[in-house]
DNA sequence: CACAACTATATTGCGCACAATCGAATAGCG
DNA sequence: CGCTATTCGATTGTGCGCAATATAGTTGTG
């Protein structure tokens, strides 16, 4: 009776759900926090990159900077600029590029957001330092999966 | 020049972008390990579930451990069913519960995926402890979400 | 200038993830 | 027993996420 025969799998489910399941339950918190915008948590995201840019970004920039490929981006701008928060249009000095830059509406939503971090820290139930020491953690974490993957 | 007037918009990417940024590098990390067996990084944790059980499990409870509703697993269940992993059966007792059982080559498979977590963990380079600690911290922050979208 | 190699974006196809809804089956109550 | 409420799962529709492929545009070479 009892004892797996490979227990190092049910470690294994203890280790990488939980992120799995974080990311999911971030994500079904951000619907609540967003409702009334009208984004969604990638949408979010994707504004939070050009608020923070101020300037046009080809959609190979957002994909670096999020590490997302144009198959997902390129449907998420379109929605994005039939909502009318972003403007897509071809770069005149090299035509394979599109930049993407913000309307006044979307502008004018960042403001609309402002408190969406905060109630998001609240929700997560862990301070300031503790958010941070994790997001260093993560981050050293994908650095690792990237060159291992690669390799 | 330069100052954003929303600081804590940049903020937020640093603290949940590298959640959502970990979660994709790993389910990329396990298609590469997984890359032979056929199953996808959903499917593996439906099997881990099934292969600890050693039971038939309903799909009710299958959601409940790994937090997925029926929308996402009823064709996933089915996808595993047509590769021959799994057998799903009406539950003779209640006609309304569909149990869901290992077959002999779902059960042959268990072996061959033993080799995985080790694999992976050396990809996340990082130690068995900082991998629980980072565990533990998830999974707080899983139920500080739960119970802060249920309110 | 012609042409091959390269780059940027778009498209397609598959598999989640989940909200909303539906229908079948069961349980509980009078 | 008969009726209502509940439970379970399947279905539908929307939006990612990404591999593979296609296409348009650009650059480098001779």
């Amino acid at each position: 009776m009892s004892g797996r025969t490979y227990p190092q799998l049910s470690l294994d489910l203890q280790l990488c759900f939980p992120l799995y399941a974080a990311t999911r339950a971030v994500t079904k918190r951000y619907v609540t926090l967003l409702k009334g915008t009208g984004l969604t948590y990638p949408q979010y995201l994707v504004m939070l990159v050009l608020w923070e840019s101020e300037e046009p970004l080809s959609v190979t920039t957002l994909g670096q900077r999020l590490r997302l490929d144009s198959g997902t981006l390129t449907p998420l701008l379109k929605r994005l600029e039939t909502a009318g928060l972003v403007q897509r249009d071809r770069d005149p000095a090299d035509e394979r590029r599109v930049l993407v830059s913000l309307t006044d509406d979307g502008r004018a939503m960042e403001e609309q957001v402002s408190g969406v971090p905060e109630q998001l820290g609240q929700s997560m139930g862990i301070t300031r330092d503790e958010a941070l020491a994790l997001r260093d953690q993560l981050t050293e974490l994908v650095d690792h999966l990237d060159t291992a993957e690669s390799s």
